[in-house]
DNA sequence: GTGTTTGTTGCAATTTTATTCAATTATAAA
DNA sequence: TTTATAATTGAATAAAATTGCAACAAACAC
């Protein structure tokens, strides 16, 4: 694992931008920083950095990938009309103001999926997606 | 909107499965019961299903979509490793049994998403992503 | 500083997914 | 039952995302 002006960029500008941006977007910005960066390594350090779980994914209804640092855990909503992104604390979710009346949203449908390692892979060293092998 | 065998195929395909296919998969399918289908035409079923909610789409860490027919509200538990895709039932999980170790699989990471309307379209009737427009 | 090692980059090619548009076909009206 | 209408299909095309590979460069040893 090495530090590289790519892999710095995309990291801090995820980190410091709260507006959930697609993969275009990052490259536009590291332009107008005059960083010289590729649309392919873009998509190759998000995808590292999803693995890791410090970034995730959002897909929108237009299927376009969304990218969203991981700070505290949180949940978001997507605005099926004008694709808007809003976060919202973990615990407000798990708690019982939680209904599909919630932060002005009109909520119907939801997508919630637990990522780790199941029973038979938990004890293998070598991982399919998060390394490229054991050697 | 009408009836067509495509969409038939699709909806009862994914309606009769329990393995959380591909779209290539529901294609090849197809294919062994003499239905003739494009992938395009998959897609574009699978994608107004999506819109509907009558069905959800996965994405393991492979980066390819997975289809599931919702059913009862459940969530998914998915292998970093194996890419193994397991249903769990809503209540379990906002219940105190759920934990990091859980079904065998030991969680890490979380993806969670409502969608809706947000405030300001709410109100809207045409929808950017729902209806091509409300002419 | 120089050289070696090995992870990283970015172009090109490929794969996955979406859109366009002409041809087709389900449905309802005549 | 035939015709008219408009939604649907799929081949071609385009866009989004990934992979292979040669060139490059960060990190480490000397």
């Amino acid at each position: 694992m090495r530090n590289t002006k790519q892999k710095d960029f995309v990291f801090n500008n995820l980190k410091l931008r709260y507006d959930h941006p697609t993969a275009y977007q990052i490259v536009s910005d590291a332009k107008l920083n005059n960083i010289e960066i590729g649309i392919t390594s873009v998509y190759r350090i998000l995808n590292d950095l999803i693995k890791k779980g410090l970034v995730c994914k959002i897909i929108t209804k237009d299927n376009i990938a969304h990218y969203d640092f991981v700070r505290n855990n949180h949940v978001h909503l997507v605005c099926n009309n004008c694709g808007k992104i809003v976060d919202v604390n973990n615990e407000e979710v798990f708690s019982d103001k939680f209904n599909c009346n919630f932060h002005g949203f009109n909520l119907n449908t939801q997508d919630i999926t637990f990522f780790g390692k199941c029973e038979n892979c938990k004890t293998v060293t070598n991982n399919k997606y998060t390394n490229k092998s054991s050697k």
